[in-house]
RNA sequence: GGGCCAUUAGCUCAGUUGGUUAGAGCACAGUCCUGAUAAGACUGGGGUCUCUGGUUCGAGUCCAGAAUGGCCCA
């Protein structure tokens, strides 16, 4: 006997077994064992980190990440997953930092690198507890027992190795250059952190600022500017650089306008005077940007009036310091950076703070003059010395129009990067930093996208590839203390460098001291290691800086193996590179990109071979979450509610992974009501029935006539099984749950129902057992289909009819093989037939509906309207189905639709085909309609009084003539349909279960009482 | 300003290589069916397939341009 199956079901209970299960078996484990002769099927689990809890994200992408896998599994792949934890970089210091209630790198120092390192240590796996059971709880199978982790000194030792790598090749660099700086958490960002905190919208002065002219250049303009101050007109939104300006530019060729103002003349570029508002102001010449170039001007601030130091570009592009001058003039230069679009035409210049600006330093040999600090304070003594630069900008618009240099400002709203952690607004700095040179392999970068397939495939020559194209190289270290240190060490005497490949290799080094046990490769520990100079003798110590963190997860595909201190065979062994990742979109330019540079810059080849790309979630207004909208869905309260495989079904097949979904709890409940319980009632009809027959599926019952409805939905189900293995093999679950969905309605609504009354004959004839053996081989199917979708619903269903009647199958349906579509039991011919069915009873229901006669009133006859002789041969061959479907006596084909126009008939059309029904009801079908009827009220009656679908009744009456006639002529057809053993004439006195009911203008009184063996 | 994506019913989404009258589910109203069904069927309302051109015998589908929105980048 299968276990009893109620239709009430309980599926987070279920689920709640079913880990229970699962855990004790170690079913995943063994799934992935029984397979370890076999090809490698690799996942990279990209690495979060632990010091928050998961949100409704990280569900969606761990069950795009899981479903592969598993069906791989089934597929015969060895493939074993290993969890990864993200621990180091600015999120966790930053959490830290909070606790503290810390807000500058100087107050680390002074609590201390080690402790302060020793707490981030200890929070980043804060919300272990939480990720382990949540990631039980929705059934992402990965080794959570033996993680990779980022921290760990094999982890880091690995990274040292890559980095060494790269150094031998010339790839690793220090540059002075430009770089997006955090002004809060004092360090450099790489482009793609600083491509995570671009803000829209964000508000920033645009000031149009005068810079006035030395009287001894104004003539060097035109002649005609006379006796009145001459200013150039520039633009910016960072008022705060201009204290750092040392330079104006003009674009050479475009034509600039000298306008008189009145009392003083003004210079901008001619096309731009009406964005500015000047249209109107007299124009009284106009020459080209070259006439202005080397134009002197006087400073807003002359640096030196301010205690802040003025440097100057040489030649071999050093900088060096410049004496005191209080009579100091910048000048105009040209460059081809100049835009026409926006601004005045004149182009304000501060070498510290800006990557096209220093540029232009370098080449035009430009004083460099920097008053903000690395914590973004002004310094020196300006008015607004010490304030916060974006705090400043407001004094500096005052001082300036006090001073008469300004000539008007407004509010802006444009896009502005901040920090991707922090939120502070990034400063652009002329600092120093550590490169990797990426651009030396842009070329390998690009030709490795190639094998990559993308899903969505657009990504992969839109987002990823441009990114590619455009790429810059990264600047990887940070001024920070939770991280890998910079394996570099460099001589206090000679400034030699050199790059340490492992630790091994650390220990040898002459001199080599510092070392404590145990060994603990962060700071401050690694910063004690020291050794001598081979070249002068000198003490070598480590550089302060730490690696981005995205580098320790682009570093996973080597580093989670301890490789090549470990695991020496990686490479090639099959452990690399990853047949699949899953991420957020938002990774194209995060792990998705650290992965592809470190393999290429490491291996030349890309590290993955197939991605999906996930889209964000928004909330059902469409709008992003965000903590501080309240908008965000938590998924604990959704599992408890809707359990794993309903959640898990609607991010597989709601939305395409591509595409940004819209979070809707309605349509989790939709998942659960229209595709969990469908199924559910299918198979709890199946088990009903089946232990009431005492079907064995294992036993082998002789011959076996399958009727066409068996061999339509077994040629349904080989399709299925051809598509969604298809479809999984594009890594397209979201198409193959769809196929899924439709099948189980196909299954529903024409298979089962059309079979129902075969399973209800009490004898047990080949069409019984053709009916049962079909189901189930449908229902075990399902559970192989589903298993890598719904690894609940679907093991449940496997447990029950597959463990009981076959000891020696697999003890779970995750440790099953992927079903085979077998090809020969596909029938389009039957298929077509089976669609044409379906339309016409629909189209029959339609008639019937129009004429207002319920499907329970048997009709003579349905004259249906055909296109083709092809569908006149298709329904003949399964017209009795429709026959039955639409409770008529027989069915006539016509090929023109005159003859359906016919007195006494109601008819329904669709897409070229017609129903007309008869609507005449002769005597004989009322009187069988009457039966039809008393059978509903009769079955209604036992639902209600509780009696099992097996309990023979008996059955009393009470009526008129009429009835006592119809329940005479149709005795035994009402007996065999309501399990009646007798029908009998007058109601019992002892009291039983009855009704009285008006049929058809008949008063009836009916009772049912059930027969006690 | 540049790139990518999207735009089909109130909502969520399908719509194959261009081919009869553009679909499904949800929601709403009514009717029906049901001893598997918490389901289902039917009917109805609800669509200028974002817009404008073009290619074609024929365009939701292909091409060009525009609009709106989203994401990414300057």
């Amino acid at each position: 006997m299968f276990k009893p199956v109620t239709s009430r079901v309980n599926f987070t209970q279920i689920e709640e077994n079913i880990l229970d299960y699962w855990r004790k078996k170690h079913i995943f484990k063994r799934s992935i064992e029984r397979r370890n002769k076999a090809t490698r099927f690799v996942l990279y689990e990209g690495p979060p980190t632990a010091n928050g809890s998961p949100g409704i994200h990280h569900v969606l992408s761990r069950v795009f990440k899981d479903v592969i896998p598993r069906y791989k599994t089934m597929k015969g792949y060895y493939t074993p997953r290993i969890a990864g934890w993200d621990t180091h970089g600015l999120p966790v210091e930053l959490e830290v930092e909070k606790e503290l209630g810390f807000s500058s790198k100087t107050e680390i120092e002074k609590y201390g690198i080690d402790k302060f390192n020793a707490r981030c240590r200890e929070s980043v796996f804060r919300y272990l507890e939480e990720w382990n059971s949540i990631t039980e709880r929705i059934a992402f199978w990965v080794d959570q027992e033996h993680p990779y982790i980022t921290m760990e000194n094999s982890y880091i030792e690995s990274c040292w190795w890559a980095i060494k790598q790269m150094w031998d090749k010339g790839l690793v660099y220090k540059g002075y250059r430009v770089t997006p700086h955090c002004p809060r958490c004092g360090t450099s960002l790489s482009s793609h952190e600083v491509a995570q905190g671009y803000k829209d919208n964000t508000e920033d002065p645009s000031v149009y600022i005068k810079f006035k002219i030395i009287s001894s250049s104004i003539t060097k303009v035109s002649n005609k500017l006379k006796n009145k101050n001459a200013y150039l007109l520039a633009w910016t939104t960072t008022p705060w650089t201009l204290p750092g300006n040392t330079a104006l530019a003009v674009a050479p060729e475009e034509d600039y306008a000298l306008l008189d103002l009145g009392d003083e003349y003004l210079i901008m570029a001619d096309a731009l005077r009406e964005r500015v508002g000047l249209a109107d102001k007299k124009v009284f010449e106009r020459v080209k940007g070259k006439r202005l170039v080397n134009v002197k001007y006087e400073p807003l601030f002359n640096p030196h009036k301010f205690s802040v130091e003025r440097w100057q570009f040489q030649k071999n592009s050093k900088i060096t310091i410049q004496k005191l001058d209080n009579y100091l003039t910048f000048r105009v230069i040209a460059t081809d950076f100049v835009s026409m679009e926006d601004g005045t035409g004149i182009v304000h210049i501060a070498p510290a703070f800006g990557e096209e600006d220093y540029e232009a330093g370098i080449n035009e040999m430009l004083d460099f003059v920097n008053p903000v600090d690395l914590q973004g304070k002004i310094i020196g003594c300006y008015p607004f010395s010490g304030r916060f630069v974006k705090d400043a900008d407001n004094d500096i618009i005052t001082n300036l129009a006090n001073r008469g240099l300004l000539l008007f400002s407004e509010k802006i709203y444009h896009t502005y990067p901040f920090c991707w952690r922090c939120d502070s607004p990034l400063l652009y700095y002329a600092k120093e930093t550590w490169y990797i040179k990426t651009t030396a392999v842009k070329e390998e970068l690009i030709a490795g996208n190639d094998q990559i397939n993308w899903y969505p495939e657009h990504i992969k020559y839109g987002r990823f590839g441009d990114w590619l194209q455009n790429n810059v190289d990264w600047a990887f270290s940070r001024e920070r203390y939770w991280g890998t240190p910079i394996p570099v060490w460099q001589c206090n005497k000679c400034a030699c460098n050199e790059c340490i490949s492992g630790l091994e290799e650390l220990e040898r080094k002459p001199g080599f001291s510092g070392m404590k046990q145990p060994v603990d490769l962060h700071r401050p520990y690694v910063d004690k290691l020291t050794y001598s100079c081979i070249k002068c003798g000198g003490k070598m110590r480590r550089i302060n800086e730490v690696i981005d963190c995205w580098f320790d997860s682009g570093a996973m595909p080597i580093a989670q193996w301890h490789y090549p201190f470990e695991n020496k065979t990686l490479i090639g062994d099959g452990r690399f590179p990853a047949d699949y990742v899953c991420e957020g979109v938002d990774q194209t330019r995060g792990w998705f990109y650290s992965l592809h540079a470190i393999s290429t810059l490491l291996f030349n080849r890309p590290c993955y071979k197939n991605v999906i790309c996930l889209e964000l979630i928004l909330d059902a207004k469409g709008e992003k979450m965000s903590k501080a909208k309240g908008n965000v869905v938590e998924p604990r309260p959704m599992l408890n509610k809707y359990g794993a495989d309903a959640l898990r079904w609607y991010f597989l097949t709601s939305t395409p992974p591509g595409s940004a979904r819209r979070f809707s709890e309605k349509l989790i409940s939709e998942v659960i009501r229209q595709f969990m319980l469908t199924l559910w009632n299918i198979y709890s009809f199946f088990v009903t029935y089946a232990n009431i027959d005492k079907f064995n599926p294992a036993s082998n019952v002789g011959e076996v006539v399958p009727s066409a409805l068996d061999c339509w939905i077994i040629s349904e189900l080989n399709k299925l099984i051809a598509d969604v293995d298809t479809a999984l093999d594009k890594y397209n679950p979201t198409e193959a749950g769809r196929k899924i969905e439709s099948f189980i309605n196909d299954l529903s609504n024409w298979y089962v129902r059309r079979s129902r009354r075969r399973f209800w004959k009490s004898e047990n004839d080949a069409d019984k057992i053709a009916a049962y053996k079909t189901l189930y081989e449908c229902l075990v199917t399902l559970t192989k289909l589903l298993a890598p979708f719904t690894p609940f619903l679907a093991e449940e269903l496997y447990q029950n009819l597959v463990c009981f009647a076959f000891p020696e199958a697999p003890e779970s349906v995750h440790l099953a093989d992927f079903p085979v579509s077998d090809k020969k039991l596909v029938d389009e011919g039957l298929s077509a037939d089976t669609r044409l069915a379906i339309r016409i009873s629909s189209l029959g229901r339609a008639a019937r509906s129009k004429a207002g006669i319920k499907v329970r009133q048997p009709l003579a006859k349905a004259i249906v309207n055909l296109i083709s002789n092809r569908e006149r041969a298709s329904l003949e061959r399964i017209k009795l189905q429709v026959i039955d479907e639409l409770n008529i006596k027989e069915i006539e084909i016509v090929d023109d639709e005159k003859y359906l126009s016919v007195e006494g008939y109601e008819t329904s059309s669709e897409g070229g085909y017609t129903v007309a029904i008869t609507t005449q009801i002769t005597p004989e079908l009322a009187d069988e309609g009457l039966a039809r009827e008393i059978v509903h009220r009769l079955q209604t009656m036992r639902r209600s009084a509780s009696y099992d679908i097996a309990d023979y009744i008996t059955t009393y009456y009470q009526g008129g003539n009429y009835i006592k006639n119809v329940m005479s002529s149709f005795g035994e057809y009402i007996k065999r349909e309501t399990l009646s053993r007798a029908l009998v004439e007058g109601l019992p006195e002892k009291s039983v279960f009855s009704e009285s009911y008006r049929l058809s203008g008949n008063e009836l009184m009916l009772a049912v009482s059930r027969e006690h063996l």
